[in-house]
DNA sequence: ATGTTTGCGCTTTTT
DNA sequence: GCGCAAACAT
């Protein structure tokens, strides 16, 4: 047996032997909360609990895999056992097995947030309501945010208060929109995210016999990440410890930052309450183990202030360390370059690797100046987050097949693949069906699927023979693996070939996605861990992927780390640099502004500081352009822009006389493109670039030099799909506001480098002093 | 029905 | 910049 025990010092052992009854375990950053975790379970298993009866959830699926794997280290295979995972992919497993009790099928989708803002849109749309009033960003968290506190769209339309401050937000028909979302995601037998915790309530809650079982079932409940819980997670949990009242919360008040998302930090400050004083064992977890004395006061300093916490004392006996650092540059460029050769030097002088390092920010759209400065200098990166692989158009196309296949109530895959690729079924043909569906009050697909008795002519065809396929995918679903099925449905559906014929740069990537994802499919359906191979477990699996889950690219794991600080959670580095530390960027404005909150802004700080081991360095810029960022994308695309730019400039045959990129202060927001001169086009163009070579800094300037042929000729190369490297500059047009809140109209500069274009803009400017 | 162009609004964090 | 939708053209 493996003696873990030993090593951990007082307050983890307490926690880690803990026998029955409530107990919270306060955890500081850097305790070894995860080694008190894992051990705990892993002596429960010892101690004769079934591992079917311990229930773990954590925060995200990577979180879940990891502690599986330690825990399989110390107790073996039984780990595999335990019912270990996010909430939502524990619950969707558990709706999945109860569906029919609510009125689903097992085979459900799950909408992700695209399918369920187009699914509002449609909505609005529908009843008529002006879209620009009824912002589906705001409608949506409208509707998260209800079910977040488990009020449905019935209780939120007799809820006074909420009927109230709908309306003076001017918008009094969200109730109506969110109860016919509620209808059309159950007709659609589809569940978002929040439904996925939402309906686990309502399972619980008028089925009792159900509840029962499960209460019974789990012996053990823990809650990794408590102080992120929202009130719809926090009921459930607490449903389920009621028999056994085997309830172990872990979490750290001090980071909780998901409040934006529904988190209720009175979870983890009222547990105590909730369970009754008496019975609640409280374990706090003081020592830091992982960052030096400097790191922990720095950190201990700035969640003082807060108000909201529970009393603690984070210490360590680790050395002081070397002091923080702090960056102070002219401009987030400079910002860049300053964090990438500190990063070079500390790398070189304390012989460290890429890996040791970690770029955080607060918000995604700040890496570009970043990803430029590590790239110029040779050092590796990853970015964690942004646009996830399965957000790409062509997996998701895929998916959608794939959950038609499966669901064929899912009305936004129908939308999406009804005529993906092109069969001649528009978007007349497809209202037209819609409206007989509703008359006969039947679903689509009724219709679909036997469209010859209610339409002829051309379209109907078309749709028999989309109508057809599907049918005949679903007969494969019995008879063949998740893999066998997906990869037939990718060739006979013709996506594969579509993207095979194209032969472009991008197309070929795709193309490339598109087997990526049938590699995954191919993975999951041989991975022992999974119990069933369905397509149907697959895509639900799929669904409750985060970003954190990505797989490493390739086999070059030594790069620096640039993510949010949210996407930070969890990890650690010796190194870190927290960037864009700027009023109104980090504390953010919006976060101020929306839920004046400051005491999260700090608890992300605190998170921030205490990623870092040894060495935190913190930077902020003067000048900061804010929304200006860097971006890859194709050379024909660039091309394309290019071009567009080209013929609308000569159109107008005119040109800015005067333009000012570095220094707004210098602006001209008098004079517009409109009233200057009238000059040629290309002696434009080589003004322009003669005038950013001279404006920039003196080593970007010396890199680009000016080509003067660069837009029209270049068109060949976009039909040829051939590599452009001797387009060196474009143009375009963005809204720039200068310090005086003028708005005038900027130009920007395309840089193409190697095979990407990178697109530089300059836009919304903000000065920060 | 489909392709192309133009204009508009948005842009915190994410299961 | 991006995604999207409306307008326009084929």
């Amino acid at each position: 047996m493996v003696d873990y025990i030993s090593g951990l010092n007082d307050p983890q052992r307490q926690a880690v032997m803990h026998g029955d009854g409530p107990l919270m375990i306060i955890a500081g950053a850097g305790s070894g909360k995860t080694r008190v975790l894992t051990y705990r379970i892993a002596y429960l298993i010892e101690n004769g609990i079934d591992p079917f009866r311990i229930l773990a959830l954590t925060f995200t699926n990577k979180a879940a895999g990891e502690m599986r794997h330690r825990i399989e280290k110390v107790v073996g295979t039984e780990a595999r056992n335990i019912w270990m995972g996010t909430f939502h992919s524990v619950f969707a497993k558990i709706l999945r097995i109860e569906a029919r009790a609510i009125g689903y099928t097992s085979n459900f989708s799950i909408y992700d947030t695209d399918d369920s803002k187009s699914l509002l849109r449609s909505i609005i749309k529908e009843m008529g309501l002006d879209d620009k009033v009824y912002r589906v960003n705001s409608v949506f968290s409208r509707i998260s945010g209800a079910k977040n506190r488990l009020i449905g769209p019935d209780d939120y339309l007799n809820n006074a208060v909420i009927q109230a401050d709908d309306e003076s937000a001017r918008m009094p028909h969200i109730g109506r929109i969110y109860k016919q979302y509620s209808v059309r995601c159950f007709a659609a037998n589809a569940m978002d995210f929040d439904d996925l915790l939402f309906n686990t309530n309502v399972l619980f809650r008028d089925h009792l016999d159900i509840l029962n079982k499960y209460q019974h079932k789990f012996q053990q409940v823990m809650v990794d990440e408590f102080q992120d819980t929202n009130i719809s997670q926090y009921l459930i949990t607490r449903k389920l410890a009621a028999v056994h009242q085997n309830i172990c919360v872990v979490g750290d008040d001090a980071q909780s930052i998901y409040a934006f998302r529904g988190a209720n930090i009175e979870n983890i400050l009222n547990f105590q309450r909730d369970y009754g004083k008496e019975n609640v064992k409280i374990v706090k977890l003081e020592q830091n183990y992982r960052s030096t004395k400097t790191i922990v006061e720095a950190a201990n300093s700035i969640i003082a202030r807060n108000k909201q916490q529970l009393e603690k004392h984070v210490f360590t006996d680790n050395e002081d360390g070397p002091p923080i650092d702090v960056i102070k540059a002219s401009s987030d460029n400079e910002e860049g370059r300053l964090v990438a050769s500190a990063i070079f030097e500390t790398k070189m002088n304390e012989s460290l690797t890429n890996n040791d390092f970690a770029i955080l920010y607060r918000t995604n759209a700040q890496s570009r100046a970043f990803e430029e400065a590590l790239r110029k200098m040779s050092i590796k990166y990853r970015i964690i987050g942004g646009l996830s692989f399965y957000q790409r158009k062509e997996i998701k196309d895929l998916i959608a097949y794939l959950r038609f296949t499966v669901n064929q109530q899912d009305e936004e895959a129908f939308k999406r693949i009804i005529n993906l690729p092109k069969r001649g079924i528009g978007d007349t043909t497809v209202a037209k069906i819609s409206v007989i569906a509703a008359e006969k009050q039947d679903s689509i697909w009724e219709i679909v699927a036997e469209i010859t008795k209610h339409v002829a002519g051309r379209s109907a065809i078309a749709i028999e023979g989309f109508a057809d396929l599907i049918k005949s995918f679903k007969l494969l679903l019995d008879q063949k693996d998740a893999y066998e099925v997906a990869s037939h449905i990718a060739k006979a559906s013709g996506l594969l070939k579509e993207l095979y014929d194209d032969k472009t740069v991008e197309g070929l990537a795709r193309y490339e996605n598109v087997q990526e994802l049938l590699n995954a499919i191919k993975e999951f359906v041989d991975n022992p861990d999974n119990e069933e191979k369905s397509l149907a477990a697959f895509l639900q699996s799929v669904s409750l992927l985060t970003s954190a889950d990505e797989k490493e690219d390739d086999g070059d794991n030594d790069k620096v780390t640039l993510m949010t600080i949210h996407a930070a959670k969890g990890l650690e580095f010796k190194n870190v640099h927290i960037v864009g530390m700027e009023e109104d960027l980090f504390p953010s404005q919006m976060m101020l502004e929306s839920r004046n909150d400051l005491e999260e802004e700090r608890r992300l700080f605190y998170v921030a500081i205490t990623r870092a081991e040894k060495r935190l360095t913190m930077s902020y810029a003067e000048t900061r352009y804010h929304y200006g960022r860097l971006k890859m994308c194709e050379p024909s695309r660039f091309l394309m822009e290019i071009d567009q730019r080209y013929l609308k400039m000569s159109k107008l045959r005119s040109a800015p006389s005067r333009m000012d990129f570095d220094r707004p202060e210098r602006a001209n927001p008098g004079r517009d493109r409109s009233e200057s001169t009238s000059t040629g086009s290309m002696a434009f163009v080589r003004s322009l670039a003669q005038k950013t070579a001279r404006t920039q800094t003196p080593q970007t300037a010396a890199t680009h030099t000016p080509s003067p042929d660069f837009a029209p000729s270049n068109t060949a190369d976009l039909a040829s799909g051939q590599r452009v490297e001797h387009a060196k500059f474009g143009f375009g047009t963005v809204k720039q506001v200068d310090v005086n809140g003028t708005e005038r109209k900027a130009t920007i500069l395309f840089d193409v480098v190697g095979e990407k274009t990178l697109l530089l803009s300059f836009a919304k400017l903000r000065v920060v002093t």
